[in-house]
DNA sequence: TAGTGGTCTAGACCACAGC
DNA sequence: CTGTGGTCTAGACCACTAG
């Protein structure tokens, strides 16, 4: 039974950490970012034990609520699990890439698959029944509608229909060419806050098929979406159509219950 | 009519809301669920404004962290948005079934599709390299593996197989046949926590597309999915085929980032 | 029994929104 | 300015796991 400073079996990790004090970032963010860049980038392996809260609170000079904090969201993205009398474990498996509002385009830049996009068409138009259902405003009323091709590595991934409030149809198709939408839209000061999907597969139909150059009838994956921002106004509604030889949704999702705190 | 506070514009809702203080269910969680009931049961509208924490800490007789613990989780799952200065305020849009670890079983029980189930297959065989691999076992190790079709409402829905490592090569028809996997899982011990799923779409091979009373060739959606326990170790791999006229996916994200608190 | 996370408290100060 | 949520502290006590 070793005695004072010797260490046990699963030997918590050592991590380089350094907190801004001065930084408007708050420091429980600052430490999980460091931490899960610690995991992803590979020099925590999973199955490592991470310092535990009293001892990390105390090296890092915070109080132990706010190693908390940290370590309670990467415990949400299912980096990390956590166990009473046991500690903090790094998940293995973790694919990084939950279904946040990160858009596709982020998806792939993060890939490094070099995405781009045409704009097939941008207009200002009245809104057919389901798009002003979902966008909450009156049918009829004028919303920007928006078709896009999405390539990556030269090829056609798939095609992005989507429908914007009246406070946004002034987006131009030159931004959209070189900007994500989300991209934009958070540019111009909106903070979404929720999206709601709907994943499914369809036989495409003949126009679709020829613009993301399928045959028609071949197996599509298609996304029907609607975003809100943090008043819990919609400010998109998207339905998408992807080629089902190249493209697929990943997601990682954590359980909450009580003994798995959100933080 | 309550007293005469004049209040402002969107004002706070009125909850009745009763805390047990001797029950072993943390108080913030009693909270959380009794809001939430309140929200999904439509009680508590879209955009309405819940108390603020401060006044609610008080009525309650809780520390306020204890109520932004609670607010925090409705927050993460999208039910409500925060904002400074402002309120917490019920988010409209909300399907409530985010993309948990509740099997399809569960889901559909919850929307009284009656569903059932039928074990086609149950044996245990050395495991595949790509099951081997995602269970993190030795290619050829001794996994159960079990293939099912799930009917919901008379009709075929989809085919589920799943394979378990060791552990688990003793669940039988009979319970696989009453019982959702995650549910005789949980009733094991297992805690799952971390789930990574690949959602695709493909057209359905001959053998498959009889088993849901499809045809061959007809377009189906797929799933991928490794599940981990707390210790991080998989549990269940699974590969799933739905028929795309009778089912999607939905699924509720919302967005972390730094003043929108996990809790 | 020792080590770990889980819950809860009672404060403090700050940042932002709206009047 | 006031009201709201966002962050942080420094404790306390409890519950679970492992040796």
């Amino acid at each position: 039974m070793p005695r004072s400073r010797s260490i046990q079996l699963p030997d918590p990790v050592g991590l380089h950490l350094e907190l801004d004090r001065s930084s408007p970032v708050p420091l429980y963010f600052q430490l999980a970012q460091q931490v899960e860049a610690a995991i992803a980038g590979g020099s925590v392996v999973a199955g490592a034990r991470l310092p535990n809260e009293v001892a990390l609170a105390d090296q890092l000079g915070l109080a132990r609520e706010t190693v908390r904090q940290a370590y309670g969201q990467l415990t949400d993205r299912g980096m990390v699990a956590r166990k009473r009398g046991v500690g903090t474990v790094v998940m293995s498996g973790y694919v990084g890439r939950s279904l946040g509002l990160s858009s596709l385009y982020d998806d792939l830049r993060r890939a490094n698959q070099e995405p781009s996009t045409t704009v097939l068409g941008r207009r200002v138009t009245p809104a057919p029944a389901d798009v002003a259902a979902a966008l909450q405003v009156p049918p009829g009323a004028r919303v920007l509608a928006i078709e896009r091709v999405r390539y990556a590595a030269g090829a056609p991934l798939g095609l992005l229909r989507n429908w914007l409030p009246e406070t946004h149809t002034d987006l131009s198709a030159t931004e959209l060419t070189e900007h994500g939408l989300y991209e934009l839209l958070r540019a111009r000061g909106v903070r979404l806050r929720v999206a709601n999907q709907r994943v499914g597969a369809a036989a495409v139909g003949a126009r679709d098929a020829r613009l993301i150059g399928e045959r028609r009838g071949a197996t599509v994956l298609t996304t029907e979406r609607t975003v809100y921002d943090d008043n819990g106004r919609p400010v998109e509604f998207g339905r998408d159509v992807y080629r089902a030889d190249r493209y697929y949704f990943e997601m990682t999702a954590a359980v909450s219950a009580p003994g798995t705190r959100s933080a």
